[in-house]
DNA sequence: AGCACGCCGACT
DNA sequence: GTCGGCGTGCTC
């Protein structure tokens, strides 16, 4: 008998290993690794992923597998073992791994719904479950649980008057389209045409003309008819109605204009060549292109891609969601054209499906998107770039908690081809491989503008307090805002904070008003007067009186980009100001549509947090203005200052890219930083140096591996001592070598009403780390159903909160 | 994750 | 005595 082994989708720690079903005949030697199943599983059924075909099974008595829901594996073996490393580097569920490499559209959607057995039986239904199935055999068991009859449904269906029906549904359909298309010989059709009423004959001879299906719609405007002769031609049998499958196409209005690859530099040139040169070998290897901002590094991205689609072989591209503007769109697209398939978070469920399908039909040989895009099911490619490598939204933060460069290197020694990690501001562990020489270093270190690389001069806002100025704005800054809007030139804000104050306090009592579910202060909007959670997203409106003390002295202290919006106004009443955060962008489209308008020169001034930090290409912007440097600076993580590097470096990168020069003002309470002055100097190599110095003496990576251990629990002692154990474990478990640092309680100590405390395990080298991980694992997150302690563990950990 | 099964307390 | 609460364990 052949057998399917099935990982089911129930994403727990008992479920995460294959279940064996039945193969029925018909589908013997269809059935293969990597096909999506639906499966009976308890009383249930469920979506799962074959990945095995074997002949014999252990267990005695096999249910079959239900339906196949794919005619060719939507996973190949590559992606399958993939997923299985994932499973064992980031100790994750298998399902979660299998699903998260492919669109949210191909995930089930499961339906619970109560049948009556048969309409005999429906007298003996209970009166008060009548009405429920009044007019009908079925009904949603949601709206039985809301009708609050659930009870006595239960009961209908033991005495089998009704039964409980399991139902998988795809997420995201097709899109199809209704087509005409002759159903019977041209030559027929011809003779018939003579005996057609006029609107008929019209119709008929369009479609004798085009010779193929036509689009029902596009024959009735052309045409303009109504369905009604249409509809008389199907029914006499001379015409048929197909539904064609189409795919959505986001770019569906938009053109492109083709564009010819420009010439390169001497710096740009050495890079490819090297790049092309591994490409044609099909060696794998990674590179680290470490360019300044402006140096050029897409333009080496996009030739190296055209050796690939030279060699017949297929490229990735990621970018960080952010940065994945209209503007780099339309610059592959214009090179590529109809190559491409682009995968970013603004497309629908649908459209994300659509350009996976091209992906997966081999209609396209490009994929540019952003973190996901790396599990494109691709079988033969020949290079993977990953733009701006130090971001780090590149590292998923939810199962699995795996990192896109991890994945790419992964899947690039399989398919033996390059890695091409880019960037102006490497991240500390990226650079610190390429100085090693485990990556080879290739160097953009001029920009191809020749303007050479903006001034910076940072202004000590302490300085400014002390002369009497307590504006935002420091003299400096505000004196050349001025002149841009003189000379009609554009400026660019930065302020890492979105809403109009960071907290809210009263000056009587010192109360501070904070979320009721997370340890987190509330931030007030001016919008609605409202006041919101930017971990867990509660909003509450303001109140006027403090809930403590009764006072009215409440006052809003620190400043979001709203309040910084209101004073630009107040101070530059001419200016014309756009703001980009998420409470202005969260519209679909709405990102795109404020770019372009500032483009356009509809605005004098764009500011926003760090989403208008990255890759943006304004030629008008000749001032990039940091409002406070050191929001990130002193936040309880060891990337705080890198991070802090990077954010100046790449937005100062914006100023001055184009024929006029660029200017950057840094605001700063904290101006001898040495992430702040080294940023200011465009000085990297210094700002590395210094960082590794740091990290080598508190034992931070690169020079140490770290795992983040959360144990979450409502009432906190309860959580601490479940930290408290996995601690004491751990320690026994790993060698001398290995630091188990904590428990303490975790930066932000609770969130969605659980209280949180973690442990941190430094280590350099560990045989046995994951074999005890997955002991703490099977110990505590079997318990999170039982409203237990919530255990989660993240092997190389980036969000320290 | 669901869901069934099973073992104890409060009602017709 | 039965109904109905929730803890325990299983799902090929």
């Amino acid at each position: 008998m052949k057998v399917a082994s099935v990982i089911v989708d129930v994403p727990s720690r008992q479920t995460d290993r294959p279940f064996d079903y039945a193969i029925p005949e018909r589908w013997q030697g269809v059935i293969q690794p990597g096909m999506r199943v639906t499966v009976p599983f308890g009383a249930r059924r469920l979506q799962g992923f074959v990945v095995e075909v074997k002949d014999h099974s252990d267990i005695k008595q096999l249910k079959p597998i239900e339906h196949v829901l794919d005619v060719v594996p939507v996973l190949n073996e590559e992606l399958l073992d993939l997923g299985r490393y994932l499973t064992e580097t980031t100790l994750c569920f298998a399902i979660s791994a299998y699903q998260a490499m492919l669109p949210a559209a191909m995930r089930a959607k499961y339906e619970k719904t109560l049948r009556l057995a048969d309409e005999e039986k429906r007298g003996r239904l209970p009166d008060e479950v009548k009405p429920l199935f009044a007019g009908r055999t079925e009904a949603p068991w949601k709206e039985v649980e809301e009708s609050g009859l659930w009870r006595a449904a239960q009961k209908a269906v033991q005495q089998g008057v009704l039964e409980a029906v399991y139902k998988v549904k795809e997420k995201a359909g097709k899109k199809t389209v209704k087509h005409a298309a002759l159903a019977i010989p041209s030559e027929q059709a011809k003779q018939e045409l003579g005996s057609l009423p006029a609107r008929q004959k019209e119709v008929l001879s369009f479609l004798l003309e085009k010779g193929e299906a036509a689009p029902v719609a596009e024959l009735q405007t052309a045409l303009s008819v109504s369905s009604a002769p249409l509809k008389a031609l199907v029914d006499k049998g001379f015409v048929v109605l197909n539904d064609v499958e189409v795919y959505r196409d986001p770019y569906e209005h938009r053109t492109f204009q083709p564009s010819e690859p420009p010439a390169l530099t001497q710096a740009q040139k050495a890079a490819l060549t090297k790049i092309a040169a591994s490409v044609r070998a099909g060696e794998h290897r990674t590179f680290l292109l470490y360019g300044v901002t402006g140096s050029g590094k897409t333009e080496v991205y996009m030739q190296a891609i055209d050796e690939v689609l030279h060699q017949g072989k297929e490229a990735i591209v990621l970018v960080p969601e952010i940065s994945l503007t209209p503007q780099m769109v339309e610059r592959f697209k214009s090179r590529f054209g109809s190559k491409v398939a682009v995968l970013h978070s603004g497309l629908s469920v649908g459209e994300k499906y659509d350009e996976w399908r091209k992906i997966h039909r081999k209609e396209v040989q490009l994929v540019v998107g952003a973190r996901s895009a790396v599990f494109a099911p691709f079988e033969n490619l020949g290079m993977i770039i990953i733009d701006e490598e130090h971001e780090t939204s590149y590292k998923q933060e939810e199962m699995p908690r795996y990192h896109a460069r991890d994945v790419a290197i992964y899947r690039a020694r399989r398919h033996s081809c390059p890695v091409v990690l880019g960037s102006a501001t490497p991240s500390l562990e990226t650079f610190a491989r390429a100085a090693k020489g485990v990556y080879e270093l290739l160097e953009l270190p001029e920009r191809i503008s020749d303007r050479g690389l903006p001034d910076v001069h940072v202004v000590d806002m302490r300085e400014e307090l002390r002369s009497g100025n307590r504006s935002m704005f420091s003299r400096r800054l505000l004196d050349e805002l001025r002149r841009r809007l003189e000379r009609g030139e554009q400026a660019v804000l930065l302020l890492n904070r979105r809403g109009y104050s960071t907290f809210v306090m009263c000056r009587s009592c010192g109360y501070v008003i904070r979320c009721p579910h997370c340890d987190i202060s509330l931030t007030y909007h001016r919008a609605g007067e409202r006041m919101k959670c930017h971990y867990c997203g509660h909003e509450e409106p303001l109140v006027p009186r403090c809930p403590s003390c009764g006072s009215e002295h409440i006052r809003f202290f620190g400043t979001g980009t709203q309040k910084v919006e209101e004073e630009l106004t107040r101070l530059l009443p001419k200016a014309r100001v756009i703001r980009m955060d998420v409470d202005t962008t969260g519209r679909k489209g709405a990102h795109e549509e404020l770019l372009s308008r500032f483009a356009a020169k509809e605005a004098d001034i764009l500011l926003g947090t760090q989403m208008i930090a990255k890759g943006l290409d304004f030629p008008n912007v000749t001032l990039v203005g940091v409002l406070a440097a050191d929001t990130m600076l002193h936040l309880p993580d060891f990337r705080a200052a890198e991070k802090t590097f990077q954010l100046l470096t790449q937005v100062s990168g914006r100023a001055g890219r184009h024929e006029l020069p660029g200017e950057v003002i840094i605001q700063t309470y904290t101006p001898d930083h040495y992430s702040i002055e080294l940023a200011a100097r465009h000085d990297y190599r210094a700002f590395y140096q210094r960082e590794m110095e740091l990290r080598k003496a508190h034992g931070y990576p690169p020079y140490y591996y770290l795992t983040l251990i959360t144990a979450a629990h409502e009432e906190a002692p309860t959580a601490a001592k479940a930290a408290e154990k996995i601690a004491a474990y751990l320690r026994k478990q790993l060698s001398k070598e290995a630091v188990v640092l904590g428990p303490v309680a975790s930066p932000i100590a609770r969130l969605h009403d659980r209280y949180r405390y973690q442990c941190m395990i430094k280590y350099k080298r560990e045989p046995n780390l994951t074999a005890a991980l997955k002991a703490v694992i099977d110990r505590y997150q079997a318990d999170a159903a039982h409203g237990g302690v919530m255990v989660t563990i993240d092997t190389n950990p980036y969000m320290m909160m």
